[in-house]
DNA sequence: ATTTAAATGATAAAGCTTCTCATTCTTATT
DNA sequence: AATAAGAATGAGAAGCTTTATCATTTAAAT
């Protein structure tokens, strides 16, 4: 249930947020510019200001509810977090995102980290490329 | 000599595109962005539009003389292209920049991409952290 | 049901980047 | 060296994502 969610976080259950979860939770994809959930909001029928999408997915990253992305797209990518870290795969072409972890790579960023004397916040590792699909269509 | 560059780059000789490219390249840093090379530029004197800035560093990066980053910072990071891969680790406090490379990471990004059934355009690794002297004050 | 503080939505505004277009400059050609 | 043609430049407008403002609405504790 949304609301607990949203409780547990510390957040007052309003409209905006619960539809805004659960369009983050059951939605097809996983990664959703903000204005991705907009649209999504609206096709619903929900009248919901973009402003309000803005604010509310960076109250979920604050919460640790969502974890944002900077692909090289210009804006920012939301997904929900489920708790284990991941990195992304990124087609060029038209879009679509993959997932992978690495545990070496992982291990490896920790010891360049420490090597080079700082205390790491945070890493993230992006692939560009072109997809199986788009391969194969050109 | 930076006439050279240029012409091999395909670009004409003009002195805007060398006064940026002399900031790149003698500059006592490595990354900057567009507002920096600016800001140098008006130091130097030079008057010159942020417009050719932007222009500018972009013709360079097509042309592969320079390369573009997007580090967490909202806006672009540009640096000569000298030839050679690298990955960036960047200190959430102050700014700074350091370099790194590890073959075992590249060698498994390629790995992924495969796997992934992608073929690898580009990637790039960003680490961020709190650098030792920023550790130190604090 | 009241009350109080927080959340919302419309809009303006910020910050980075690109576009437009009149003017200037580069370069090839006389 | 002068000329011509096209490319590059600079000032400002505009685009795009994101944040700030503020009057109004809403959640939830009393
Ligand atoms: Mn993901
Ligand atoms: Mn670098
Ligand atoms: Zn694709
Ligand atoms: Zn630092």
């Amino acid at each position: 249930m949304e609301s607990q969610d949203l409780r547990k976080a510390g957040l007052k259950v309003t409209l905006p947020r619960v539809k805004i979860l659960e369009i983050l939770e059951k939605g097809t994809s996983r990664h959703f510019s903000a204005e991705d959930v907009y649209k999504l909001l609206l096709d619903a029928g929900e009248e919901i200001g973009l402003a309000t999408v803005y604010r509310v997915l960076t109250q979920f990253e604050t919460a640790g509810l969502v974890t944002r992305h900077h692909f090289d797209t210009g804006h920012s990518v939301f997904e929900m977090n489920l708790g284990h870290h991941h990195d992304h795969i990124v087609c060029v072409r038209c879009g679509r995102v993959d997932e992978f972890i690495d545990e070496t790579i992982e291990k490896l960023q920790h010891e360049i980290s420490e090597k080079a004397g700082y205390k790491m916040t945070d890493h993230c590792l992006y692939i560009y490329g072109v997809c199986e699909d788009c391969q194969k269509s050109e």
